[in-house]
DNA sequence: TTCCCCCTTGAAATCGTTTTTATCCGCCGC
DNA sequence: GCGGCGGATAAAAACGATTTCAAGGGGGAA
């Protein structure tokens, strides 16, 4: 603040260089109509008095922001202190995939999806972004809706069911609940759960497609008193794993929607002295690593959230060049990462007391 | 973009009130020279006319950015997924501590702590921000030294070593430490180790500190061998964890600095066949909840991470009101929550080899 | 009644850019 | 040789606010 007496403005480079503002706005943007000589020797001067153009100005006469605004969901209630975990590799992500471009980066806290529409409107009417990231779609999204009818790019991790054209990246659920689940069927298991978040949004619906066709393809019935539906917290995976162990004709497979309801499971399992591994198996989507270490390490799908993140900024910057977002959809399938055993080991449940 | 044809300005609102711009500035801002009948009008066409000022022009008239920049650490290697993941509630809570103000939150990813010295001068001399938040403070912190040199406005979560005043929001990790180990000791544990991170890191001190106390507390010799300073990786944790328990003379008692490590110590021993929680125990930090679903659920110092990012961002609000930043300082205990019994029901693995 | 002062409001400058329009110059073609 | 054209640069307006300073009007005092 004491320290520079007054950064240099455009007008400084005027004065140093003979040139007028006009020219030299030109040649530092590229403008063809300035000759190479005079675009050099204030590009020169430019990196000599150590110019950089001030985003204040800019964003004024341009009407952009230079920024990118990220809509992160918190569940802020006690007990839910792991949700949005994954979004300091999300963020990380999304900040590589923007690094080079003039572009930053502002976070805006949303609690529900409700907020995230609240604060979508903000931004656009507000203009305090030129883009937009979020995740958490819906099967009908109000925001997907929102924003393109406004035209207003945006990049979403995750798709909506609706018949709109928006760039996104997602993860292929279907697929992964599908291999989940036929893995755990191929491994004896006839009773597999679900465990499922809220079943709008849209991923959870891709699950449960996924989950169906492993038991269709394969010729069974699809157990469907088996799916819950919950949040992604902790304290649901554990309650629904011990509601579904209870049961008369008990699950002995779990088809996880993230570690922190595996973890839950785990724990509710070993609560009932289930022994997870040999009578019970559990597969779990893996974000943050911390399956490898659990009692037992377990089978996961690998999402790299990160690299999601890195494609999604990439993807924002393409959508703010003009890109058409039809050309700016991508769905990954994440790697199959094969820790405990998933199969019974014979010691199927209903094997011994026949 | 295409909806809102275009929004407000000062100037619509002057042609639909009469009144001068510069009236409707300082009847906006509260001015009192301007009449309270005025004033009053002035406030209901805005109302009316859905007027909000544009921070673009606010921003470029006053210098000021209306932005609070977070340096928000990450390690994107891979293995380190589980790192900064409390970062989720920090934001949370720092965005709920600028609600209400004019502030938005930028938020800059950097890798380690040069990176986030020279993103912190880009920010004070780009003014990309009118205050900057960050944390892992350093004994000796460079960035800390700059903003103090700079008079730049700033809050930290951690407090260093040096003899500068400046605001900021900390936890007690002597006494947390200490309180841990005094409890193993009281348990009966003498061989107790501290599972730390860089010892650069000024709450790493602080732990050795507390841990040592302890001993000296109780007469005993400080086991100075049993020390482990390494990041905060699950990894780490496991492999400092198996390394412990193999000495001739074992570690029983794991003071861990955060649930990565713990729950990477836990398996460490698992996969040794110790059995925590007779044989052993660990008393860990915790941020985001997920000790007490650990195999055996964790006593732990739990530290309410988003109430502390709630603190920082209010603390910078009055830092830029211009609040001397001596009376900006908070220092939070964790909470003791027991879970696991801390005690070696009498087997001591002295006992029965002797 | 007249002058002055204070209280309220308005005009204009300013922040740092971009962009449109104007100006200057040399050169080519007729 | 002259008109016009095009290439290079400059001048000026604009973005939307704040702030300084000037102006206008009304009321009180002489």
């Amino acid at each position: 603040m004491a320290d520079h007496p007054t950064r240099p403005t455009i007008k400084t480079l005027s004065e140093v260089t003979g040139f007028s503002i006009a020219t030299i706005s030109k040649a530092l943007n590229g403008s063809p109509v300035v000759t190479q000589a005079t675009k050099a020797a204030i590009r020169q001067a430019a990196g000599q008095i150590g110019y950089a153009a001030s985003l204040r100005g800019m964003s004024l006469r341009t009407g952009r922001t230079y920024q990118v605004a990220v809509l992160m969901p918190v569940a802020s209630a006690s007990g839910f202190e792991w949700d949005g975990v994954e979004y300091a590799q999300i963020l990380s992500g999304i900040a590589a995939g923007l690094e080079g471009s003039p572009y930053r980066m502002s976070v805006h806290v949303v609690r529900d999806a409700a907020e995230g529409l609240a604060t979508a409107r903000q931004v656009v009417e507000g203009h305090l972004a030129d883009g937009l990231i979020f995740s958490g779609i819906q099967a009908q999204d109000p925001r997907v809706e929102y924003l393109c009818a406004a035209g207003f790019p945006f990049v979403t991790l995750g798709r909506c069911r609706q018949n709109l054209t928006y760039a996104h990246v997602d993860v292929d659920s279907d697929w992964a609940a599908w291999a989940a689940t036929a893995r755990l069927i191929a491994g004896g298991h006839r009773r597999i759960a679900l465990i499922n978040p809220d079943p709008r949004l849209s991923y959870a619906l891709d699950r449960i497609d996924g989950f169906t066709r492993a038991f269709v393809d394969a010729g069974l019935p699809v157990p469907q008193d088996l799916i819950m539906a919950g949040d992604l917290s902790t304290r649901f995976g554990k309650q629904a794993a011990i509601t579904l162990a209870r049961l008369p004709d008990p699950a002995t497979g779990f088809v996880c929607v993230n570690e922190s309801t595996a973890l839950g499971a785990l724990a509710g399992l070993r609560d009932l002295g289930v022994d997870v591994g040999r009578a019970a198996s559990v597969i779990a989507y893996d974000d943050i690593n911390a399956s490898a270490y659990f009692a037992p390490p377990l089978t996961t799908f690998y999402l790299p959230i990160e690299d999601l993140g890195r494609q999604l900024g990439g993807f924002l910057l393409r959508r703010l060049a003009g890109e058409d977002p039809a050309t700016l959809q991508q769905l990954t399938r994440p790697d199959l990462v094969a820790r405990q055993s998933d199969r019974l080991e014979r010691v199927l449940p209903w094997e011994g007391t026949t």
